[in-house]
DNA sequence: CCACCTCAGGCAAGCGCTTTCCCAAGCAGC
DNA sequence: GCTGCTTGGGAAAGCGCTTGCCTGAGGTGG
């Protein structure tokens, strides 16, 4: 790999000059040694070695990103809004998969501690677990101590600028919406029970129940994880083990889309018999059929948020912003049958 | 940010000593002085800088993956595959989303190569377009003259290790499948012109009609871009252009949806009056109404394979590996209505 | 004509780490 | 008791780059 000093010893200049023109420094070069230096870079392909510039200069210009699986379409696409402000800034992204393991969203931490990011994005939901929360809070209190930037996405367990998708009250709405089109049983395909995401939405659905005063008994919530085959799998076990049941409440989209093809496979009508709705408003929703109710969430613009004001200039405060969700009705909803 | 020498100072040992009891040299270090160091460390929440331990100890650790766009379903289950193998191998991701432009794509191999990537994925489409094929070989060859790596995955412009995904054959396979359905007036959703993807697997198609003496018009094609609501737009416009058209082939699963969502809304009964055909078998083809017939690629290996390539130790050859495709019929494809 | 200023360019320090080489102390063997 | 080994620990060089500071040449003004 040709380094700095090569390119200077072939246009026979110093290391410094070439430094100099490399990096279009306030520094003056005549014309003539310019073109000599260039010469030599195009001739060698110089490449500036990155680690030896932050080494030297300690101007960090790349951003981590800890998401849970970024080919989730729901990471995808706060990833793209991430991307989007990032690139305008001229900053790189690291995107690390945590696959919603806490160990390994701390080792993550450390990592991007060791690279120097400038700022770190946490996206996706936080974990009730206090040990962890702890822990987590201290690596990032210790890099956020030397000059760093954290913005979360949707956890709250962090202080500082973070980003907040309304889980509570998108739940309230939706679930307001299928209270009066009459359902009373309502079966509920839930993510883990770790996740902050799951509980903050059974959160908003039991108050939507209680202004009804209604309550959700314990039986008729089952946990799965946030994919299509466990919200499969779950819907199958509340089809049998909650008789009466008029709609089924998933709390994601793909979970959604996993209860639809179940019904579909035990011949149970949506919406006739069952209604059944999501939540993030996924590109899917649309496509599927019945094409499904959900809950959108601006996913694009939370990762745009979040990146900015991890970038921003400034003192990091607490500032919070929450983003609202609103119910998108489509054709899987119904009245409740008789 | 605390630094070797402040973990040695507090441990009141020399930085070489704290160096090697924190990445476990083989020289052997007293228990108690690794004890002191150890604490050091703990106290001062102390993460070796990687540039400089980059800078020290040539050690690439990390690998660079350049794809069109990482939210896109098809490199999602790429880059799942490419993580997986990184992952065992101790490597880190570096995840670059070209947004299918060649300039950008230029411009992150020289990133990459800054950032002393330990090898380098390209992953999808390859255009035709010479200047930039030769520009982009240039500069790979130039990392690769310096010890780099590259593997391509789907782009046959670079010579080298690649994992090519059976595209033509696929396409061949698939054609074939609608003739013997009946289908002699079909119209094509294609990609973008540019990219070898849509050339490859137009060829297949070309070729299973040439065994039955069968052209493709010019006219009966649409070039368009690779998602969703492209699809729909080629699709209507097809509609329009083609009289008799029984069949709509698109060239991947995401315009094969819009192409879906377009007959549905035009309340064209699939596949009653037109078969719709799409490529790739990504997870949303069978959660689709009608579920979609399309052709498997296997993509998770394929970037597990491509990554194998890559950091295998051992001269890098020009080992092709292709990965075979096969048809996966669903109910979005009948006979042809007479 | 000389002192002084300006400015292009080079020297060298230093970023944080690893590792080779060397030193001193402890030990065994004769 | 001396030589000669082993062994733990430190000094220092160096990875590739940036940049403050210094130098020397040329230009200006008195």
């Amino acid at each position: 790999m040709a380094t700095l000093a090569d390119v200077a010893r072939r246009a026979g200049v110093s290391p410094a000059t070439a430094s100099r023109v490399i990096n279009g420094s306030s520094k003056t070069v005549t014309e003539e040694l310019r073109d000599r230096v260039l010469r030599a870079v195009a001739d060698l392909r110089y490449v500036p070695n990155a680690h030896a510039q932050l080494l030297a200069r300690p101007q960090r210009s790349v951003v981590g990103v800890i998401v849970h699986d970024v080919s989730d379409p729901y990471f995808a696409e706060i990833t793209r809004g991430l991307q989007r402000v990032a690139t305008d800034s001229g900053k790189l992204l690291i995107i690390c998969n945590s696959y919603r393991d806490p160990e390994r969203e701390l080792e993550y931490v450390d990592l991007l501690r060791g690279q120097q990011v400038a700022a770190m994005i946490l996206a996706g939901s936080g974990y009730h677990d206090d040990s962890f929360t702890t822990r987590l809070n201290e690596q990032l209190a210790a890099y956020e101590s030397t000059g760093g930037r954290v913005a979360v996405i949707g956890r709250h367990e962090h202080a500082g600028d973070a980003v907040m998708p309304a889980n509570e009250n998108g739940a309230y709405l939706l679930t307001r919406e299928l209270l009066a089109l009459g359902h009373r049983r309502i079966g509920v395909v839930a993510g883990p029970r770790l996740l902050t995401t799951t509980t903050d939405r059974l959160a908003g659905l039991r108050r939507a129940l209680a202004e009804r005063e209604l309550t959700l008994p314990e039986e008729h919530v089952r946990y799965a994880e946030f994919d299509r085959d466990s919200g499969a799998d779950a819907t199958a076990s509340l089809l049998d083990g909650v008789p009466g049941m008029t709609a089924v409440m998933a709390l994601n989209d793909s979970m959604a889309v996993g209860a639809l093809s179940l019904l579909r496979a035990r011949n149970v009508a949506v919406p006739d018999r069952i209604s059944v709705t999501g939540f993030d408003d996924m590109p899917i929703a649309r496509d599927v059929t019945p094409t499904l109710t959900t809950v959108r969430l601006p996913l694009v613009e939370m990762g745009a948020r979040a990146m900015t004001l991890a970038l921003e200039p400034g003192i990091a405060g607490d500032r919070i912003e929450v983003l609202d969700a609103g119910v998108v009705l489509r054709d899987s909803t119904g009245p409740a049958p008789a």
